[in-house]
DNA sequence: AGCACGCCGACT
DNA sequence: GTCGGCGTGCTC
C-alpha cells in the first residue's frame, strides 16, 4: 500500500500519512484533497513511504489530486522544510502562509487562466544612463550570475538605487530567468510599481501582496509558479511563491521591520531571500540608505559584497542641511518650536512645500486631568487611551476598546480634562491655528482608514494643492515629492534611550529617511530635528548622513553588549488571563533551558513592553547565544520540553531572532 | 484552529 | 424539563 504524507494547515506539528488509492498518482509537491475530522481539507504532499504507524483504523485514503494547480517544486519545499524547522513552526503552517487562499479551499471557483501567449519581450527600456558608481553596482550584482551571491547595495537616498535593481532585474531577464523584488509596503509605494512596469513593457509583471482580492492573489501565484510573470514585485509573503526559473532576488529597504513576521510564522523575508538564494545558487540584492547592522556587518566579514552609492543621481541635487533644534531653550508650543514655525512661514511665502513629522512611538494624545492627575487608560491594556477628536472618543491603540470623551473628570468630578502629547491631529490644529491661510493635510492611520485615501493625499501633494503635510511613519517611506523643501521632526528623543537595543539603529534609518524627503529636484532642503538632546551623535550622524560611520560605531556597541550581529536570540513570550501565571511559566522555562543546556544564555523574564493587552497579561524572556549553530537546537529542544509543561491556560511563542525585544 | 463531547445555570 | 456556557480532547 502506498502512503503519502500530507501538510495541512493545522496548529499541529505533524505531518498526516494518507493512504493513496489505486490508480491514484500523488507525487511530492502535489496539492490533494483528503478528508480531515468530518471536514475535507487541501493539503500539500510532502513525503512517500510504503508504510505508515498510523493504526489501521485511523488511516483514511486521500480523496484526490488538484487538477488545476501544477506541484509545487522540490526546491520550494525544502525551503518551506527550512522555514519550518528554523522557525519551530509546523511545516502545514508555513505552506498554509503561502498558498494563497483560493488554492487551499475545497470546493472553488475555477481560476481564470491567460490564454497561451506569445514569447515575451524581455526589452528594458534604459532610458536612463547609469553613472559610474551605479555601473559599478549593477556589475557587482550581474557579475555572478549563476551562484549565490549576496550584495549589500548601501546607497544614500536619491542615489539611485532602484536604477541599480531595474539593471539587475534586465540582466536577469534577458538570460531568461525571473526576478523576485520585495519591498516592505506596497501599498506605500504605487509609484513603484508603474516604474516597474513603465521600463519593462513587454514582460508580464506580477505584485503579489495581501491587499489583493482572492483572485488575483491566486493568479498571480500561478503566474509566478508556471513562469509567466517574469516579474514578482511584492511584500513579504512573496518571497515564499514558487518560481519557475527564480534568477534574482531583490529586497528594497532590507532593514524595514515590516520584512518580519509578528505572529504565527515568525519569519524575516530578508533572511529567507538570502537563504532561498542560497539553496538556488543565485544572487540577492540587499539594498538600503541605511542597511541593518546585520547586514553590514555581513559585508564587513566579506560574506556579502558592499557596493556604495554616496552621492545623489541627479545633477546638481543637494544633501538636505540638518539642524538640531534645542528645545530647552526654544521651547515648542503645541509641539512647535519658534524656529520651525519660522522656516514653516518661509516655505509658505516662497511657495514651497514642508513636511512635519511626529514621530508618535511612545507620545499619543491622552487625556488629563490638571486637578487631580488622572489619565485616560484602557481597562484591559496597559496603554493610555488615546484622544481622536474628530471622532469624539476615547481610543485604546492596542485592543480597539473606545468610549465617549467625559466632560468631567472621573475620578475627581474636575471639570479641566485637557489633551497631552503632541499627536498629529493636535500637531495639526496648531499649525492651522499660526498659518489659517496655509492647505494642510494630516497623514496618519486615521486619515487614511479610507481606502484611496492616502492615494489622493498623495496626489493632491504632488499636484502642490497642499503647503504642509503633517503626519507618522507613514510619510516617511519612498515618496518624492519634488516642491517640498523642509522636514520638520517632532518628538524625536524617544528613541534614543529605549530599553530595546535596536531603538537608535531604527531612529537613525527613520531620521534618514524623513530627512531624504527634503530637497530632492534642484531645490535646496532643511531638515529641523526637534530635541532635548541637540549634542546626541545620532543627530551629528544625520546631518552628515554618514552611514558607515554611524554603523562602525553602533556595531562597536553592540559588540560591547554582546548583542547581534554579535550574538544571536530567542524571545519566549508567554501570556495569561491569570495574574502571575506567564511570570510563573517563564520562571519555569528559565529551569527547563539551564538543564538543556550552557551553551545559551537565558535571561531573567520580564514584563512585555505593553504589559496589558485584551484583558492578558504578558511577560517574555530574552535568550541568548554565541552562534546560529549553538541556538537551534537549543530552542528546539527547549520548545520540546516547553510542549510538555506549558498549561492550557498560557499562551506563548518562540520568537527566533526576534524584531522588538 | 475547528469541532465535537460533556457536565452545570437561567429560560420557553 | 431543555438551551447553552466554555473546559477538554482529537484530528492521519
Amino acid at each position: 500500500m502506498k502512503i503519502a504524507q500530507v501538510a495541512l494547515d493545522v496548529p499541529l506539528d505533524a505531518t498526516f500519512d494518507f493512504s493513496v488509492p489505486e490508480g491514484v498518482e500523488a507525487a511530492v509537491g502535489h496539492l490533494v484533497v483528503v478528508p480531515f475530522g468530518r471536514a475535507r481539507k487541501v493539503g500539500v504532499v510532502v513525503g512517500g513511504a510504503s508504510r505508515s504507524d498510523v493504526p489501521e483504523g485511523k488511516l483514511r485514503a486521500l480523496e484526490s489530486v488538484v487538477a488545476d494547480v501544477p506541484p509545487l517544486a522540490r526546491a520550494e519545499i525544502d525551503l518551506y522544510r527550512f522555514c519550518a524547522s528554523y522557525y519551530l513552526r509546523p511545516l502545514g503552517e508555513v505552506i498554509g502562509a503561502c498558498l494563497p487562499p483560493r488554492l487551499r479551499q475545497v470546493k472553488r471557483r475555477p481560476i481564470r487562466r491567460p490564454e497561451p501567449e506569445a514569447p515575451q519581450d524581455a526589452g528594458f527600456s534604459a532610458s536612463f544612463t547609469l553613472t559610474p558608481k551605479q555601473e559599478i553596482a549593477a556589475h557587482l550584482v550581474a557579475e555572478s550570475a549563476d551562484r549565490f551571491h549576496p550584495v549589500l547595495l548601501q546607497g544614500i537616498t536619491g542615489s539611485g538605487k532602484t536604477e541599480v535593481f531595474l539593471h539587475a532585474i534586465a540582466s536577469t531577464l534577458a538570460r531568461g530567468r525571473q526576478a523576485l523584488y520585495l519591498v516592505p509596503e506596497i501599498g506605500l509605494t504605487p509609484q513603484l510599481e508603474a516604474q516597474v512596469r513603465e521600463r519593462f513593457p513587454g514582460a508580464v509583471i506580477v505584485a503579489a501582496h495581501s491587499h489583493l482580492s482572492e483572485g488575483e492573489r491566486a493568479s498571480a501565484w500561478l503566474d509566478a509558479q508556471s513562469g509567466r510573470a517574469r516579474i514578482v514585485l511584492g511584500t513579504r509573503l512573496a518571497v515564499l511563491s514558487p518560481f519557475r526559473e527564480l534568477g534574482l532576488i531583490v529586497v528594497d529597504e532590507e532593514q524595514d521591520a515590516s520584512f518580519k513576521q509578528q505572529e504565527g510564522l515568525r519569519y524575516s523575508a530578508r533572511d529567507v531571500a538570502v537563504r532561498r538564494a542560497q539553496m538556488l545558487g543565485i544572487p540577492v540584492v540587499l539594498g538600503s540608505a541605511t542597511p541593518s547592522l546585520e547586514s553590514y556587518a555581513n559585508a564587513k566579514q566579506d560574506r556579502y559584497a558592499l557596493a556604495t552609492l554616496p552621492a545623489r543621481a541627479a545633477a546638481g541635487a543637494m544633501l538636505p542641511s540638518v539642524h538640531a533644534v534645542d528645545t530647552r531653550v526654544d521651547r515648542p508650543e503645541e509641539g512647535i518650536t519658534a524656529t520651525l514655525t519660522k522656516a514653516l512661514s518661509a516655505r509658505l511665502q516662497r511657495g514651497e512645500q514642508s513636511l512635519v513629522f511626529v514621530n508618535r512611538r511612545g507620545f499619543s494624545p491622552v487625556l488629563y486631568c490638571s486637578d487631580c492627575a488622572w489619565t485616560s487608560t484602557c481597562d484591559r491594556c496597559s496603554a493610555k487611551l488615546v484622544l481622536h477628536l474628530k471622532a469624539g472618543r476615547l481610543r485604546c491603540h492596542h485592543c480597539g476598546h473606545e468610549r465617549r470623551i467625559p466632560r468631567q473628570c472621573p475620578s475627581c468630578g474636575g471639570s479641566d480634562l485637557l489633551p497631552v502629547g503632541h499627536g498629529t491631529q493636535r500637531v495639526e490644529e496648531g499649525l492651522r491655528r499660526r498659518f489659517p491661510q496655509a492647505r494642510i493635510v494630516r497623514v496618519d492611520r486615521d486619515s487614511t482608514a479610507r481606502k484611496g485615501a492616502l492615494k489622493a493625499m498623495l496626489e493632491d501633494v504632488r499636484d502642490e494643492k497642499v503647503d504642509i503635510l503633517v503626519g507618522t511613519q507613514m510619510l516617511t517611506k519612498g515618496h518624492d515629492y519634488p516642491r517640498l523643501t523642509l522636514v520638520g521632526v517632532l518628538d524625536s528623543d524617544s528613541g534614543l534611550f529605549s530599553a530595546d537595543f535596536r531603538a537608535s539603529e531604527r531612529l537613525y534609518a527613520q531620521l534618514v529617511q524623513v530627512a531624504g524627503r527634503a530637497g530632492r529636484a534642484g531645490l535646496p532642503g532643511e531638515v529641523l530635528i526637534q530635541t532635548d538632546f541637540p549634542a546626541h551623535p545620532l543627530y551629528a550622524a544625520v546631518a552628515t548622513q554618514d552611514y558607515l560611520a554611524f554603523a562602525d560605531a553602533a556595531l562597536e556597541e553592540r559588540r560591547l553588549a554582546g548583542f547581534p550581529p554579535f550574538a544571536h536570540l530567542a524571545l519566549l513570550r508567554a501570556e495569561s488571563k491569570k495574574p502571575g501565571e506567564a511570570t510563573a511559566f517563564l520562571r519555569v522555562a528559565v529551569r527547563a533551558g539551564q538543564a538543556l543546556s550552557s551553551r545559551v544564555e537565558l535571561f531573567d523574564p520580564v514584563p512585555a513592553p505593553l504589559e496589558r493587552k485584551a484583558g492578558f497579561e504578558r511577560a517574555q524572556l530574552l535568550v541568548r547565544a554565541k552562534t546560529r549553530a549553538s541556538l537551534q537546537p537549543f530552542v528546539r529542544a527547549w520548545k520540546a520540553a516547553l510542549d510538555e509543561k506549558a498549561e492550557r491556560s498560557i499562551r506563548w511563542s518562540l520568537d527566533v531572532d526576534p524584531q522588538d525585544v
